[in-house]
DNA sequence: ATCGTAATGCTCATTCCTAGCATTAGCGAT
DNA sequence: ATCGCTAATGCTAGGAATGAGCATTACGAT
């Protein structure tokens, strides 16, 4: 046996985006994983397209991830960002891999053009949101923020030992999620969701120890493995990428009206933005350009139709989408 | 044999800054390494801090990272952040590792208070733009680009086959380099070295393919491995974060004037910024806030000394240095 | 005292935003 | 045809944030 080989396998997960219908969406598989620490029999569960990195195989990791997806969703990828690696110990979410080899997790941003209904198996795509309902603000402040997540994470706090620590934790409440002097920073994502896993209000806190789930409802639907803290870094850094580089044009066709840009930069970022600063904003940062024709069958006055204008990556450092946020949920 | 547990390394890689007298440093350690393809014998090479990932007795990648550091500097790091993780066939930089593993690198950026001589071993603080020299434009647009950079690309761009792959290098070298329409963007340092690195303009391209070094001097002083290309990432990272985190504060004492501070972040971004604004921007937005101390000595006026205001974290979003460029390379 | 070097104070003209108000145009229903 | 609805587009008053400097103040050294 070789020296310093030891057993570490790799996997490599793909977060895949797509707004469809004005909705966010990420492509999941259906994995059948067994419930450690329950009696229950084998459940599918979601989870996000991944395969091992084969070393022999594969010449780089994107390339690896690109064979995965589509080998698994039939989708050929086209942007495509590393995120972060993972390798803590306890979050492999209560599968052992085999035999104790152990798994480095890197995840993938990709965003895709259409949300076609995804290929051959069970591939499918969901609402974000469905994982995160505390990070659409698009309708004004969602419910389950004063319902559950507050007074959740209150006791939480509450339950620490030391005052100096119950300080701490209150004010990592405050900043992530926007409290009193703090506003809602819609990038934090992954730090509330690693807030509510610390204070085991998602459901794969107590996965991961091996304990029932709790009789309160955990917050969101739960994915395999890490799958769901890999989906907040993703929506974290789509969200703060929005703001300067033009990436939602990677998710929308070569042409577009300024309501569907803008109603695809919402569904990401999560809130309702001001419509005529929206438009000044982007026409005159130079980010898209009309192209003479209209869209009619608007539902109002015909809308002109427009492109990106690639010419903007020249001209300007950090181009990307200023978010004039509207005042409250007010309509556009 | 274990079925897919193939021989995979992961090799933890640090990149620590510090700043000191107003020059960015980088803990570097020499490495002895046999250069391949030459019939020159073992040479000792510049490295970043850097060990195997142990999958046996980490806990995480982090905190495998601070125990490689701790064991090759004495350090102990306070900041640390992930940055990349690279897998290329074809980038480990001529060194085989034995036996064929695939050598999978995981880039790590820390940053330290003071940049003490460095501990026991080889450990040493270099200049960041020892490895970099066209990225300081402290004291105006490096010479090395109008004489050897610029040059260097434009022949590669002319010897592209099609005339419309000689289009997508010339807008590419534009906009990385800050060519004419397009402005110097002090973030894109890694754009930059993978530009210079395809264009074989740096030492590492050739090395990496077995070739002897060109004739013409290779620009910037070369790494082993991808550790170049790592230290780029990090300055791209920093000089990004910088702008909406308060990382700078990591790397100054407690205390500090507001010259001190002006310098180290003109140090990291490599411009010099305009006194006055810089101040406005630091004080109104409430990121220091004076202490009633002077600092005398300072060679006029004495100083009155500041500090972090650490209540800006729960106040704003993205509390971080704007950067009021000073319009040439003017005293401050 | 005089000079040189910094630290600080302030100004002014612009550019950018924020928050709305107002007008224009298809689509359907009456 | 006309009216009412829904969107798309135009525009603007005010306020806030920036970019570039000029002016003044206060040590240390000559």
């Amino acid at each position: 046996m070789a020296p310093r080989l030891t057993d570490i396998v790799i996997g490599l997960n793909a977060v895949v985006i797509a707004v469809t219908a004005g909705e966010p969406r990420v492509l999941t598989v259906r994995r059948v994983t067994h419930s450690l620490g329950r009696a229950t029999a084998n459940e599918a569960i979601e989870a996000l397209p991944f395969g091992p990195f084969d070393p022999a195989g594969h010449r780089t990791l994107e390339l690896g991830l690109r064979a995965w997806v589509g080998e698994q969703t039939d989708l050929s990828l086209g942007y495509v960002e590393q995120l972060y690696t993972f390798a803590d110990l306890g979050r492999e979410g209560g599968i052992s891999e085999g035999d104790g080899a152990r798994v480095v997790s890197i995840g993938y941003l990709a965003l895709a053009r259409e949300a076609k209904p995804a290929g051959q198996g069970e591939a499918q795509w969901m609402d974000w949101y469905r994982y995160f309902p505390w990070e659409d603000w698009r309708r004004g402040r969602p419910p389950v923020l004063a319902e559950a997540i507050l007074p959740g994470l209150a006791a939480w706090a509450r339950s620490a030992g030391e005052a100096e620590e119950r300080r701490r934790r209150d004010e990592r409440i405050r900043t992530t999620f926007g409290e009193a002097p703090a506003r809602w920073d819609e990038e934090r994502v992954l730090e509330r969701y690693e807030l509510l896993y610390e204070a085991e209000l998602v459901g794969e806190a107590r996965r991961d120890r091996g304990l029932p789930p709790a009789d309160q409802l955990a917050l969101g639907q739960p994915m395999v493995f890490d799958h769901r803290r890999i989906l907040a870094t993703a929506m974290s850094r789509l969200r703060g990428k929005l703001k300067y580089r033009p990436v939602v044009f990677e998710l929308l066709p070569p042409t577009f009206t300024l309501l569907r840009l803008q109603q695809t930069v919402e569904a990401l970022a999560g809130m309702g933005l001001h419509k005529q600063n929206f438009r000044r904003l982007v026409e005159q940062g130079g980010l898209v350009e009309g192209i003479g024709e209209m869209e009619r069958g608007t539902g109002g006055r015909p809308a002109e139709k427009f492109r990106f204008r690639r010419e903007v990556l020249v001209e300007r450092p950090a181009p990307g989408m200023r978010l004039p946020v509207a005042r409250r949920a007010g309509p556009h």
